[in-house]
DNA sequence: TATAATGATACTATTATTATATCATTTTAC
DNA sequence: GTAAAATGATATAATAATAGTATCATTATA
């Protein structure tokens, strides 16, 4: 099972190595080249990581994608949101049919807890953190 | 994203049901008619729970399935391990090829980190427990 | 000995993820 | 002005994991 998807996992690359290299702005095909990230499947990051607030674009013919706020600020966590969505471990299974008590049921409460401590380590990890190797 | 999968859910809601009521032997179709549980993919299960260890059972005319051990002893840990394999959230998608040192990778550190805290819960959560509610 | 149970296993369906392909639009170097 | 080089938008295909079904063999006993 994966915790990250190849989207997040892919796309936290892609910004260690824009914020390696200082404040540069990157196309496409240079990020191929670097990071060999399958190429139709990067752009389609960078577009998502752009929409998301994550990366700023320039269209044209100098154009390309830079990071959109500093490394300190861009949390683990807003990656895994933008790919992934909110972080669910927990989904019940049954709806209603079978547990009586959802709120209480203690396997959900469990999964829950794991979230939890998931959704502190992604909130707390940074861009630069990450650079930084801690 | 599911940390637990179908399997491992019908398959702790089985013991937990099979827990409640003592020692009583419990034959497929009864435990469909209680749990509603897709009958097909419940056999399938309770095969598995019987050669993973965690049930015994008796073939024949008047066979049928029971907990091979305590509740108390029977953790979650070991449902998720059957079904699901050791609980690994951190595997490395790019092997070798682009992060220098998997040992050190900040990123996968952190993952280690809630895969650890997963097992952990885990590890602490058996039948009995989840029977008394905590 | 027919019946009612599990054992074994092959198969299908569904879903999510991963990856590709195309064409439209924008900007600028010339 | 316009060709070139970039991103924007989006449809589609491929792959893999999960979920669920179906069938026949074997076993034990009423
Ligand atoms: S099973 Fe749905 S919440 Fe307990
Ligand atoms: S990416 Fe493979 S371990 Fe850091």
């Amino acid at each position: 099972m994966k915790l990250l998807t190849r989207e997040t996992d892919y796309s936290v690359r892609v910004l260690c190595h824009m914020a390696a290299k200082g404040n540069k702005q990157w196309t496409a095909a240079e990020l191929y080249l670097d990071l060999r990230i399958p190429r139709p499947f990067l752009r389609r990051i960078l577009q998502m990581m752009n929409k998301g607030g994550l990366l700023e674009s320039r269209k044209g013919r100098s154009g390309g994608f830079r990071l959109a706020s500093a490394p300190r600020t861009i949390k683990l966590a807003d990656v895994v949101r933008l790919f992934q969505g909110e972080l669910r471990l927990n989904e019940c299974l049954f709806k209603k049919r079978i547990c009586p008590d959802r709120k209480h049921c203690p396997l959900r409460s469990k999964i829950q807890s794991i979230e939890d401590y998931a959704v502190k380590q992604f909130e707390g990890t940074t861009i630069q953190s990450l650079l930084q190797g801690n």
